[in-house]
DNA sequence: TTGAAAGCGCTACCAC
DNA sequence: GTGGTAGCGCTTTCAA
C-alpha cells in the first residue's frame, strides 16, 4: 500500500512510511536545515528505500523552475555542432541540468516550432546560429533566459566567435604568398557567421587589393565543397577561403578527383577548425572555438537563470592555425 | 487582467476571455469534436492573441504523458551519433515529441545519473551504445518504454547493426588480396559493438588459417588510431580492421606521417561508414548504418508508447564498402 | 520543528 | 455541448 502503480513512489508514499507529513517529507530534501536531523535521515532512507525520486514536471509546476534547458542547433550532424553541444551538456551535468535538443535542419520555421514546444518546459536557450528573424529572438529572451551564439543581436546575451581577424590573417597570408586572386566559398547567406566571414573577406581583399570571387554554397556541405571547384578553378583564384572546414574538406577532394595537388596547385583555407588535422592535407583553418563558445554560453545562461547580469557580448577571437593546406602561388600560374 | 505575471497566458485567462468554462476552453484543442464549431474557432482565435500555449508540464502532470523522449548516447562528438541523434530528432518532430539528450562521455555513472533525472519526464529512451550493466537496462526497460541501439540484451527491444557479416566480407576481401596477416585495433571492451566486431574477426581469421593481431585501443578516437600504426606494423600485420572509422581514419594519417603509403604498403578497412568518402584515400569500410539505426529505433520506441507490440530485434545488416583503402598485398611484403 | 491546506495549469470524470 | 470539480505530485505560506 506504500507504492503506487507502477513501482513510482511518490512524496505522499515516503511520507506516510516515514509517518510525517508530505511537508516534512518535502522538506527533508529541500530545506534540510529545517527538519530534526534525526528525521531528515530517516525519511530520506526510507525514501531510497522505496526507490523515490522527486517528479521534476509536478516540482516545475509549483516552483515555477524546470531544471532543464535547451540548446537548438541548425545541423547536429555539421561537426561545428557536435563539440559545442558537448560543452553545454558537460556544463548543465555539473549544474545538474537536463538538456533538450532541437535539431531545425536549418530551417526557421521548425526553429519556432521548436523553441514554442520547449519554452514552458526550460529555464533557458542556447540558441546556436539562430534562423529566426532578429525580432522573435528578442522577444522570446524577453520572457526567457536566452543565449546566442554566432548571431549577434544587440540588447540579448550572445556569444560571438570573431573571425574576422582570422579572416584578415589568412588574406594577409596568402598575399605574403604570392596570390592575387582568391574566393570565398560562401555558406548560408541567413547565417551570421556567413555574413561576417564574407565581410571580411571582401574588405580584406578590397584593401589589400585582390581579386575576389564569391561562390554561393548555400548549405555548407562536404558535396558542395566537391562540386564547386570547377567553377573555383575558372575564376582564375588561385586559393579560396571556405566558409566552413566541412566544405574546404569537400574542395580537397575535388582537387584529389581532378589529380591536382592541395596546396601545390592551389590553397585552401578552411573555418571552425573541427576538422583538426584528420584532412589530408592537414587543413589550415581559422579556429572556431566550437566547444568554447558552448562552454561560453552556458556559463552566461547559467548566470542569467540565477538572475545574476552577466556580460552581454562575449568575443571568442578565432585565429588562422596553420597547417599544410597552403603554399605559395605557383610560378607558371600567374 | 487576462494576462499573468510575465505574459504568459493560461488556460483559464483563455476561457475567461472567451466567456467557457476551463473544460471547454481546454476542449477546444484536445477533443474540438464536442464542441460546437464557432466556439472552437473563437476560443481558439483568442488563445492565439493572448499568445497562449499549453503547460507540457501541467498536461504531463494530468495525463501521464509527457510528449517528450531521451536518447542518450556515449559520445555525441564521436561521428557515429550525430546522424542517429539528427534521425531521432526528425522522427520526434513528425510525432511532435521533444528529445532530451544525454551525454555520458562514456562513462556509465552518469548514465545513470541521466537516466535517473530523465525519467519523470519522458515516455520513453532510446539508449545507444548504453554502458549500463544488463540488470539495470532490464529493470528500466519495464518500468518505461526503452529501445537500445548496439547493445543485445534479450527481454528488451533493441536495434542491432549486425557488423557481422561485414566483418567476414572483409576477411575474405583480405585474403582474396593475398594478406595473411591482420591485425584488429580494438574498441571499448564494454561496448557490444567492439564485442560483435571482435568476435566476428576472431572467428573468421581463425577459420581462414589467417595471422591475428588484437591491440587494444579503448576509447575509439583518431589519435588512439594515428598512434597505434607502429606497433601496428610491427605485429606483421599487412592490413587491418578497425572498430570504427575514426580510428581507421588516424591510421591513415598514421601513414602518411610515416611516409607510407595506403593502400600499397598496407590496407586498413574501417567499421560504421560515417566518414564516407572524406578520408584520404577513401576508406574501405563496413556500412553502419549510424542513422538508420536511429530511424529504426524510434519507429520502436514510437510503437511501444503507443501500447503496440513491435519487433523485439531489428537487425540492420552491415555490408561491406568497397573504396580505395585497400588493395593486394605487395609482392616483397612477403 | 511540524502539519494543513492552498495552489501551479491542465485534463477528465460526472452532471446538467 | 458545456460547466463544475477533483486530482496529478510537489512546494510553500501560515498556523500550531
Amino acid at each position: 500500500m506504500t507504492s503506487k502503480r507502477n513501482g513510482r513512489a511518490t512524496l505522499a508514499d515516503v511520507a506516510a512510511a516515514a509517518g510525517v507529513s508530505k511537508s516534512t517529507a518535502s522538506r527533508a530534501f529541500s530545506r534540510p536545515e529545517l527538519i530534526r536531523p534525526e528525521n531528515v535521515e530517516r525519511i530520506r532512507r526510507i525514501a531510497a528505500e522505496l526507490g523515490y525520486t522527486a517528479d521534476p514536471r509536478a516540482r516545475a509546476l509549483s516552483t515555477g523552475r524546470t531544471a532543464n534547458i535547451a540548446v537548438i542547433v541548425p545541423d547536429i550532424a555539421n561537426p561545428f555542432f557536435p563539440p559545442l553541444v558537448r560543452a553545454v551538456e558537460s556544463g548543465a551535468e555539473r549544474a545538474e541540468l537536463a538538456v533538450f535538443l532541437g535539431d531545425t535542419d536549418e530551417s526557421a520555421s521548425r526553429e519556432r516550432v521548436l523553441v514554442d514546444r520547449l519554452e514552458k518546459q526550460v529555464d533557458g536557450f542556447v540558441l546556436a546560429s539562430p534562423r529566426l528573424p532578429d525580432a522573435q529572438i528578442r522577444e522570446l529572451a524577453e520572457r526567457v533566459p536566452t543565449v546566442l551564439i554566432n548571431r549577434d543581436i544587440p540588447g540579448v546575451h550572445r556569444v560571438l566567435v570573431d573571425a574576422a581577424t582570422g579572416v584578415r590573417e589568412a588574406v594577409e597570408l596568402l598575399i605574403a604568398l604570392g596570390h592575387r586572386a582568391i574566393a570565398y566559398l560562401a555558406g548560408p547567406p541567413e547565417s551570421w557567421a556567413d555574413q561576417q566571414r564574407r565581410d571580411a573577406v571582401v574588405q580584406a581583399a578590397a584593401h589589400a587589393g585582390l581579386a575576389l570571387s564569391v561562390l554561393e554554397l548555400g548549405r555548407p556541405s562536404y558535396e558542395a565543397g566537391r562540386e564547386c571547384v570547377g567553377s573555383m578553378i575558372a575564376t582564375g583564384a588561385t586559393a579560396a577561403i571556405a566558409f566552413d572546414d566541412v566544405i574546404a574538406h569537400g574542395v580537397l577532394a575535388g582537387f584529389a578527383t581532378l589529380g591536382r595537388e592541395v596546396p601545390a596547385d592551389f590553397s585552401v583555407i578552411g573555418c571552425d577548425d573541427v576538422l583538426a588535422a584528420t584532412t589530408f592535407p592537414a587543413l589550415t583553418t581559422i579556429s572556431g572555438g566550437s566547444a568554447a563558445s558552448g562552454a561560453a554560453a552556458l556559463d552566461t545562461l547559467l548566470a542569467l537563470i540565477d538572475g545574476e547580469h552577466p556580460e552581454q557580448r562575449t568575443a571568442i577571437a578565432g585565429h588562422l592555425v596553420h597547417r599544410a593546406s597552403v603554399s605559395a602561388v605557383r610560378q607558371h600560374a600567374r
